[in-house]
DNA sequence: CTCCCGTCCGACCGGTCGGTCGGTCCGAAA
DNA sequence: TTTCGGACCGACCGACCGGTCGGACGGGAG
């Protein structure tokens, strides 16, 4: 079997394969990789459960799959923040705002992105795509912060340390769920309070990250 | 409220339902609450299946009081903090300190302490006294910010996207686990790993929260 | 000694798990 | 018209799930 097994480029009818990708993202959100059967993934979508075989060879492959669009995503919305900034402060700002732009897009994002650090059966070869964009998205990050603070824009921070920083600001706010509405007493995902927490955070990293002679 | 249930109390043997709760504390946080089977912690443990069910009515009350224990820890840690403080400044310094002694001391706390947040059926009636500690907890972190604005040694600042921001920093840093080490290079547990990111977010906070005028 | 109660065990229950298999249906190619 | 392959289905498999039950063992009280 010299040949990479290359599951995910089938190109089948995308309406299935889709339903089933969006279905289980909001599941495996909730409950988690175990929580989840394939049952119950298939009859939410209204499918059999051999057709989820048919489209993912395996349910760790349809938790890799999810888990990999859902990185994409995240990869595509910080490259075009990247891009699109003409200096250090504008970049950080853009980070978080689309950052947040896309986990309010789908609240199942957070809690996707935070179990999938460390509900991972490591060596598991099928999540190490998902594996590879969720790096290249932090490396992205990483390497902003870096060129801010070396052209002096930006205070000298552990870089990693402020990047870890970053993620705990913006995708655990809106990971917390029932339980922080409760904490919010406001929905969090309404217009308004996704609008304060991105206010708060830019607020508080710009704080702690500009440079002492600003 | 007459007759509480009073699972808790019964204080048996301490060794084997200890033994328990520290072998599913661990299990729990690796696989979360269906990724570990009543068997896997009984055979952890060295004991029969029988016996856990013995110690523990059922499934779910072991998850409550696995969560009960690790959110009453943090509260102890955190009003000891809180009762030496002479300064909103000194208070913040020491919450921090504190909590994540907490969370070093066991590598288990901080994924079990995020699977809390979003992995809940809510309304279950066991986990609601786990509920209510860590309640008790934020509410003590809140004050404590909501004093020190109060007497302007902290910037007005909104209180609660502020806790968020410290779980965020403390909580998930400790969380991402096996992730997090290949993101630094380094062991997330070591003294030194552990020195520096105290350092971290205490200098990232003060530098966020302090008065203006200062 | 007997009795009892807390601790723990092996065997077992109905139900669900991930995954397989044989087969049906249908539209495009020949 | 026949053929063929992708999409999909119901039935089924062995393994495992949470939970129950009757009983074994042992030490302290009477």
């Amino acid at each position: 079997m010299a040949g990479e097994p290359d599951v995910e480029e089938v190109e089948a009818s995308p309406s299935t394969r889709e339903k089933i990708l969006d279905t289980a993202e909001s599941l495996y959100a909730r409950f988690g990789f175990a929580g989840v059967g394939m049952r119950a993934v298939a009859e939410s979508v209204g499918v059999s459960k051999s057709a989820l075989f048919h489209h993912f060879p395996s349910k760790r492959e349809l938790w890799a799959a999810v888990h990999e669009r859902c990185f994409l995503e995240f990869d595509a919305r910080l490259e075009a923040a990247d891009a699109h900034a003409r200096d250090a402060h504008e970049r950080l700002r853009g980070f978080v705002e689309s950052a947040i732009d896309a986990l309010v897009e789908n609240p199942a994002r957070a809690p996707l992105l935070l179990r999938s650090l460390f509900e991972v059966d490591n060596e598991e070869p099928a999540d190490q795509a998902a594996r590879a964009v969720l790096q290249r998205v932090l490396a992205r990050v990483a390497a902003g912060l870096e060129q801010g603070m070396a052209s002096g824009e930006l205070r000298r921070a552990p870089v990693q340390h402020t990047v870890q920083t970053l993620i705990g600001m913006t995708v655990f706010h809106f990971a917390t769920g029932e339980f922080g509405e409760e904490l919010f007493g406001a929905p969090l995902y309404s217009a308004a309070e996704i609008r304060a927490r991105k206010d708060h955070v830019i607020d508080f990293i710009e704080r702690a990250l500009r440079a002492s002679n600003d």
